[in-house]
DNA sequence: TAACAATATGACGAATTTGTGAAAAAAGTT
DNA sequence: AACTTTTTTCACAAATTCGTCATATTGTTA
């Protein structure tokens, strides 16, 4: 789970960063102004945003309107240490789906981020590269020609997937060996070889234009 | 927007309908029994369902609990009269989507509702889906092939479900678990390969023409 | 162009992943 | 409580992928 936390209040933010994390939430990060809560959400994907009603540069449910405003479909859950009806409604009027008045237990916290990312339907994000006449799909590992898919093992992935993330420059051995099968793995540098024959063979790549052989130094795929 | 009501106290039932009719909603059914309530999910659809905590016949929790393991998917608000930490995390764990703690004012029981039809709303989801020869009734989760009415088990159909959702892209095992199962859940990845298996039996898939497995990633249903 | 070094290729067994059926465990019904 | 259905696990079978090796081909340099 990807939570994006906006508090300004140092010592209950490292808490709550400290806390998700030992309940083990992968990834959390956090800002303390609204103007910074308000990019983060829209850069990258979040199951959950944790919004927090007061915060210098842009309050909560200013954040909160924008984002739904600018079509954010992700779950928002709100912060708030008021607990008058009126506020309360007005967040979730705000868009906003979920609140929590302040103090919490983490409990009770952790148990509405579940209730909150099982419910929510965001599209299964998908991290799509474009190659020539090739699309690249990073989560799935295949790739599409002409609309037609072709699926990659494992390991033909990996070297496609590490070729194209220094497109323009040219990967010696070890570096591939390096990040592929790890600095301690036990194979000779001939698997290289084989699995670049496996990958050429498979994209149609029979005179080497596409993943060129640097002759000494090792394989490339030109910008 | 239609709301199904389970709440055992004759007058402060009849005082929510009331309120919530006034306040626009369409169509409101009101229960008073726990198994009434499962019944009436199950046989048609509501946008929200709320659901007392204290019920004769059947809890709101367990009730809650049920249906969300029949793969019930629509929003349930749990109302209760209790305000403990743990009573509350314990409805969410349940598969509550939100609680409100009695005694409550009905604009807050409004912009909750609100807030939970919107999200469960958001994206467009068909009741009915056409799949080949098939067709897919996600609101009593029946699969109809050649008008022959087959049946599938929860777990089945929601695997079936999650994959039209998201026809033409691979799942991995990691999303599938994470979707049928929840992040947190017990089960060995072997489980969803036995499930897997009993989905493509049922619907006489055998040679995964339907459901294709995608070695080393996971499994699709192709556009 | 001969000789050498680097890379390409194809085949084969080993390792990994997925399929299968049976049986245990859990949940739901009567 | 007995029974049925569904879910999960497990052990083994089948299929695919991976890594190595022997040999062929290509490129470089003297």
């Amino acid at each position: 789970m990807k939570v994006l936390l906006a508090e300004d209040d140092v010592y209950l933010g490292e808490l709550i960063v400290h806390l998700l994390k030992k309940k083990g939430v992968e990834h959390v990060d956090w800002v303390q102004e609204g103007e910074d809560a308000y990019d983060y959400a829209l850069a990258s994907f979040y199951d959950v945003i944790i919004l927090d009603w007061m915060l210098p540069n842009g309050d909560g449910v200013s954040v909160c309107q924008r984002l739904r405003k600018h079509g954010y479909h992700g779950a928002i859950l709100m912060l708030t240490a008021k607990d008058a009806v009126q506020d309360r409604v007005e967040g979730l009027e705000a868009g906003a789906d979920d609140y929590l008045v302040k103090p919490f237990e983490i409990d009770e916290l952790m148990a509405r981020l579940k209730a909150l990312s099982r419910r929510t339907f965001a599209p299964i994000q998908e991290e799509i590269v474009r190659w020539g006449a090739f699309e690249v799909n990073r989560t799935t590992h295949t790739l599409t020609k002409n609309g037609e898919q072709m699926i990659l093992t494992p390991r033909e992935f990996q070297l496609l997937d590490l070729l194209l993330q220094n497109k323009g420059r040219v990967l010696t051995r070890d570096i591939i060996l390096d990040r592929i099968w790890g600095y301690d793995a036990d194979v000779s540098m001939k698997t290289i070889d084989a699995t670049v024959k496996l990958l050429r063979k498979k994209i149609g790549d029979e005179r080497q234009q596409l993943i060129k052989t640097v002759r000494g130094v090792g394989y490339t795929i030109e910008k």
